[in-house]
DNA sequence: ACGAGTGTAGACAGACCTGTCTGTCAAGTG
DNA sequence: CACTTGACAGACAGGTCTGTCTACACTCGT
């Protein structure tokens, strides 16, 4: 029996994992039990922990799902975006109003997850964090290829305002917030990029020391 | 019998709401039952039934109460270090290294609070979005005092530079965030300010109408 | 035909959760 | 002294949570 024999029903596993990802972003993880889940994904509570042995692992994968899901779609949407003469890093922000216009939108699920999980579970942490860090250094190259200045640091300053618009998206609502964040974007490692509007230093190379961010966590 | 009168002993509401502060943020609102709170605060369940009618009641409290704490000291560790001669909005990411550095750090409780709550529990999020304005309106006002150009818009570009930072300090942990911070604000409204960089343009004035902040929500 | 794999249905255990209730004690006040 | 007020101690109810277990059905490949 190959791989693709045993794939051809919808499956329990499948609807299980569709209907977690759906609560546990819409409600949280914890708010989310996993009889709900049985029920609404009408499956049989020894098929769950037949696939799943704890709702700990149902999380993990959720999570994992969930990352390789928004991945594939960001990337696409700002590499769309960047065919466009003379884009720059502010894609970014149309790709995120397009998100934010989805009509269950609720934040970033990793931002929310480390949000409501307490310090001592490692995994789902670490796991939230690596999603960080892969989009974080999609930026850095991003910036590279963009010839920005410093794309370590212009990449840093973009994941602080990409996150800020995200939660500002979430707790506010307001249409207003993918603008504000473009504005933002499109200041950032300005000084080789775009020379029309030609006003090199007062970022990257602000005062003091700005740019030591080779050496990490003390 | 008067007001002073029944406030003399420490009392049995104020220990339930200290521990439940601590607790509530450490390990987040849903993770933390009210027998713990009751047990590490010493005191009997319907003490604590007394005070505080439900566990929501408690909730409500703590985040009005964390609310007038941060912001005074808030507005304090700006307002002291805005008194440097040249200093602008920049003094921000100062204040909010401060409160980094402490131990129990663990992120914004009102970004935690929204985060774990889901949209139907609306009397939590409305006290963490009634948060938020109030500290937008702050910045507002301080972009005024610095003369920073079109302060509405400044202020919303500070706020998500602030929840940016105050998120990617909490999810990576990089003393770094800070810096970074500073550079960020230390870019925004500067059309009338601090002549000496003048680099006027590029932000507050970018393309297509970039401020038309002033109707808001749809 | 048979066994392995996958599925459904639902009882059950044990922990934990919020919230109620009874009863005791100590301090302050008329 | 009698009485009120606030606090303590802990049993209890009723619900929900995660996770286990038994019993039965269907569909494969061999």
């Amino acid at each position: 029996m190959d791989v693709a024999a045993r794939n051809q029903t919808p499956g329990a596993r499948e609807r299980i994992l569709e209907t977690a990802s759906r609560l546990f972003y819409r409600d949280g993880l914890r708010a989310t039990g996993v009889d709900t889940i049985i029920a609404k994904s009408g499956v049989a509570k020894m098929s769950f922990y037949r696939h799943f042995p704890s709702k700990s692992d149902l999380i993990e994968e959720f999570l994992r799902r969930r990352h390789d899901r928004w991945t594939v779609w960001f990337t696409k949407a700002v590499e769309r975006r960047l065919k466009k003469r003379g884009a720059g890093m502010e894609v970014v922000a149309d790709a995120l109003r397009e998100w934010f216009a989805e009509p269950d939108f609720r934040g970033c699920a990793f931002i929310n997850a480390v949000a409501e999980t307490p310090l001592r579970q490692a995994e789902q942490n670490a796991i939230a964090r690596q999603h960080k860090e892969h989009l974080r250094s999609f930026l850095e190259k991003l910036a590279e290829r963009l010839s920005l200045s410093d794309p370590e640091n212009s990449a840093a300053q973009a994941m602080i305002i990409i996150e800020g618009t995200i939660v500002r998206a979430q707790m506010t609502g307001d249409p207003e917030v993918p603008a504000t964040c473009r504005q933002l974007l499109q200041s950032i490692g300005a000084s080789s990029h775009r020379p029309a509007l030609g006003n090199a230093g007062s970022l990257g190379k602000g005062r003091k020391s700005a740019t030591k961010s080779s050496r990490k966590r003390a």
